[in-house]
DNA sequence: ACTTAATCGAGACGGTACGTCACGTCTTTGC
DNA sequence: GCAAAGACGTGACGTACCGTCTCGATTAAGT
């Protein structure tokens, strides 16, 4: 193994902070998360976060796409439109009601307090929406090629729209979209949009 | 006279902090005000705010409830569907690249930080949503009147669906939708789902 | 009766003002005592302390002051030169335990903060030693009267030397002197010093 | 070397805070004193200054106790016994005059705020007496060797009498004795009481 | 294997802002 | 018309974190 003995160096302790990070941003929240809570968590000095990150907003952005990268899912239409659009949609909501909402709520916060926030929110963009927008196209795809979906749903505004209600709902309510509301999102506004009529 | 000498009081006092967090808010961004600044702009002690309000948080929501009691707007929708919505969207969208931008997200960004959040989101829609929701279905509701509008237009999660979308475009851009993105949103998302067949 | 219905005016507030004073000083101290604390305590306004003293040290220079005034006493030497000597001298220290001397102890401890305070220090030793060497020096004119006591005694270094070892005792210690220490004071300082050979 | 580059720690920082402590409290005096303008002097931050001692009280001690380690002083007697006394009340007069005397006088202002100042009066006591009776007992004890001073001057209250009137002097009358002082309590006290008949 | 340089954990440091407390001033209200 | 009550501007308090830096201890890489 590579975590033998005693100190961890390199990967294996960026690895570690990450952890740290999530497990912190979980239980107190992004505006509660303290760069010496992390340091203490990951049993690492604050030295050794700063050396990698700017400041807090930067250790959070990349504990996020850490974990991105961590659970990127492939997914395969099954060819049943609404419990597809269903599936995902719980996928993603779940996924906000962890350490990773709570970065992405940091993440947002921090926007605007800076000239400079124009990369910040293009790689929000890219990073959240893009993995996004690709399983829904995929699925829209599918509905397309059966008839079940009208051939414009693929202009992005509508494919990132159900992404568009959750996080919406998960940034302005303090919780994850429950099934219910999920249901309502899909039944009132995305399948209605997006239906061959 | 009500402010015949110097020392302010009770709303005027009030009223000179507010405009000083707006300001601040406005300059710095939720994330970088600092109470002591608000403090001096106002030219007022820390003690005046802190007898107030709990903290930042608390400091900011009133102060976006305050603008928000300012600015109120009566609203006569004039039969143009899209028109009017435009114009909606248009004002909401000014309204958030301005300082009560700020504050929906500094809002936003300290829920779920604590259990007691519950509340606080419940505020923030009351506050928020509510008033949108009343402008949008007199418009909706005209459109009804006129047959240009399908009558299941007025179900809550709808009538809502144009603000839902200009907040998050402000959220995770860090700036206000601008006119061309508000017509994406009307054209292909907001019209195509409320227009009568 | 002076106060009967309600309001206390001049000098009836000021004694209440001055009671509390000392009822704070011999509860929490000089360096803890708190200008709110005794308005609260005398049912008075801030303002009405402020009025009539320019601050704390003031304040509690007047209350010794009133205290000194209230307690004066008469004293006539009984000719036992030493029961006399420790009689006054177990009065004074006696006199120290209390709020009174906490007032001292605050009167000594803001000397030296700014130029002005040569006028303090004097209005202390006139206040203070005055009324005490009159009383010592007639214990010592019965003593050169009787024989006992030697005529140079009189000086006022001499004469109030008692006093200012009861004090330093009392400064320096904490706590007024008890009757062991005065007894070690009286035989080995001053009866040695003052009697006739 | 020890301290090459910038930043002072331990004991080199602790020296710079004791000077600065010195410093404010020969300008403003103990009861002026601030811990953010000893801070600001000695370069440091506020949490040092408390990382080290609980409040304004226990620094000025600290800093105390530091001075008269710096400036302890060896003595030996020349065999005049008034010249000796006089030699050594000036030193001390001297001493008290500077911020070593303001020290003093604030320590002196705290006593009796709390249950727990007889440790501190016992520390002062020590930490302020002792020396100084060991050199005046060294002084007195040449001139019983000579025949010049009585056996019994040794007892510690006789031992402590000159500084007594000293320290007397200083506290009330709010600056150090001077010259001729000092002669009249050496003429008509100290030494009547000390000198062999 | 043995330096040697890099990297780490730990935490002291200078600083900024926090939220609290008491000051001394001033306004309001009631007697 | 003065007193009580207490709000206000001010500024120091003592605390909590920030981001930087120093110090040994540890460890991987070069010899």
């Amino acid at each position: 193994m590579t975590e033998s003995t005693g100190r961890r160096r390199g990967d294996d302790l960026e690895r570690a902070i990450f952890e740290a990070t999530l497990e912190e941003l979980a239980e107190v929240g992004y505006a509660n998360l303290r760069m010496e809570a992390v340091a203490a968590r990951a049993k690492a000095g604050k030295a050794s976060l700063y050396k990698r990150w700017a400041d807090r907003a930067h250790l959070v952005r990349a504990a996020a796409r850490y974990q991105a990268t961590a659970v990127e899912t492939a997914f395969e239409p099954s060819g049943d439109l609404r419990g597809d659009l269903f599936k995902v949609m719980t996928f993603i909501a779940n996924y906000q009601g962890g350490p990773y909402g709570e970065a992405i709520r940091g993440w947002v916060g921090e926007l605007g307090a800076s000239p400079a926030d124009e990369a910040v929110a293009e790689e929000l963009r890219t990073r959240i929406e893009l993995p996004r927008i690709r399983i829904f196209a995929k699925i829209l795809e599918h509905g397309i090629a059966q008839g079940t979906v009208r051939p414009d749903a693929l202009r992005p505004r509508i494919v990132n729209l159900a992404p568009t209600l959750l996080t919406h709902y998960f940034l302005t309510r303090g919780h994850a979209a429950p099934a219910q509301v999920i249901d309502e999102m899909l039944d009132q506004i995305v399948l209605p949009l997006v239906a061959a009529d």
